[in-house]
DNA sequence: GCCAGTTTTCGCCTGATAGGCGATAACTGG
DNA sequence: CCAGTTATCGCCTATCAGGCGAAAACTGGC
């Protein structure tokens, strides 16, 4: 058992903590993770999550908003939630890290420019990644899923506008099965996350009906479906 | 923007980083939180949650189960999940400290010997907490009340065998509302959280029907409820 | 032993919501 | 104007949560 003094920070003993990001969006039709290539050893070539260390005075958030900016304009991140801190002490080869990591989600409809070490990858396509980024990114993609369903987390993955067609591929896209657009909108209105704008889109060149716009009510996280069982009573 | 040469771990700053645990159960009838009361500055005298330093080769599970030992039998805690870490600078007035935190379930039954300086506080009669515990505390209670929802998180409060009736009584209390004992068995038998034994309750003094003994299918975290929409095809 | 009181358990009903499917609306280009 | 295409709506079903009252199974008292 340890024998620190309890709470008392003189004695607590310190190491380095990095922030990552586990940035995902919806890239032509398949959800996908901003990875970069590591140019050093270790895992030299292999892909890595964005982040790094955490200045003395900032919080957690700031740090890995400032990390971000070194890949993508920070504002094309729509939203941004702390996912879980791991420690084991062999994550880095080389020296003890403990590191924070956050779900970052941009539109599908923003094009970063990327630096030349920087990509997307498809989340059902990764290659190797370095130190346990791939635990990260599974926890990502599993939150992500959840919250699809019940709160409105989609308007971090969607444009402003969208019609009903467009939102059901990027749903499929991210949740990994098609949806039907008919029960889509359904549940998503009556639950009053997304509505309809006044506009339609101009069909396709194939023709067809042209389609409502929609947009989502909020951009703000909020749960909007009470658990499915154990509610209070009326 | 930090010039900290990226995921290099020689030049990441290191700070002190502490483990809390926001260990809740059901006594008498109420949901309660394990506090022990500081007795030196600061906030001396205000109840702080049980936690403490991370030794350099330790992961934080294991720490924290090991400042818990001082508190309780740490075999008495039945879950134990990781809930938050918090960077604010401030938050502790003498030093930067980061601290994260676990959530810890103690089932209804046991009666851990708690040190002197240490007690349990129904949630909903909060005395005023050291640092920014207050506000692990509502995390935790918010995470335990949707997980009672939609997994068989409730293993981890009761005994290992219970009536439906006392099962009630404990998921009303951990809730916050009242919950009828028709409703929460067919719910909970139907999803094959809970399942009947052979052997029956001895009624009380006034009488009635003996109850059947239940008990918990599974004794590890599982989810049972897929969220309730946007599910894949049959 | 029977009866009144108590508690548990079961069956039946209702309401809310997800989800499937086909019909209809509203556009295209030829 | 028509065939083709896409979007939208209405109707149906299934599932599940939740309410309520009846019946089951015990108690203690007379």
């Amino acid at each position: 058992m340890p024998v620190t003094k309890k709470s008392d920070p003189v004695n607590i003993p310190s190491y380095p903590h990095e922030v990552l990001a586990v940035v995902l969006s919806v890239r032509d039709g398949n959800l996908c993770v901003l990875l970069w290539r590591r140019g050093q050893s270790p895992f030299r070539y292999r892909w890595a999550l964005p982040g790094g260390g955490v200045q003395p005075t900032e919080w957690l958030r700031v740090a890995i908003t400032g990390h971000l900016a070194a890949k993508v304009d920070v504002r094309e991140v729509a939203h941004l939630e702390q996912l879980a801190t791991h420690s084991a002490i062999d994550r880095d080869p080389r020296t003890r890290v403990l590191a924070t990591a956050y779900l970052g989600l941009v539109p599908s409809d923003v094009r970063p420019n990327l630096p030349a070490d920087t990509a997307w990858h498809r989340v059902d396509e990764l290659p190797r990644t370095a130190f346990d980024h791939h635990y990260f990114i599974d926890a990502a993609v599993g939150r992500l899923r959840a919250k699809l369903s019940y709160t409105n987390i989609g308007f971090a993955l969607a444009p402003a506008e969208f019609t009903i067609a467009e939102l059901r591929d990027l749903f499929s896209a991210a949740l990994g099965y098609e949806l039907s657009a008919t029960n889509l909108t359904r549940v998503l209105t009556r639950r009053q996350v997304i509505g309809p704008t006044e506009r339609t889109a101009r069909p396709g060149q194939s023709g067809g009906r042209p389609a409502t716009v929609y947009k989502f009510v909020a951009r703000e996280l909020t749960v909007t479906d009470p658990f499915a069982v154990l509610r209070p009573p009326r």
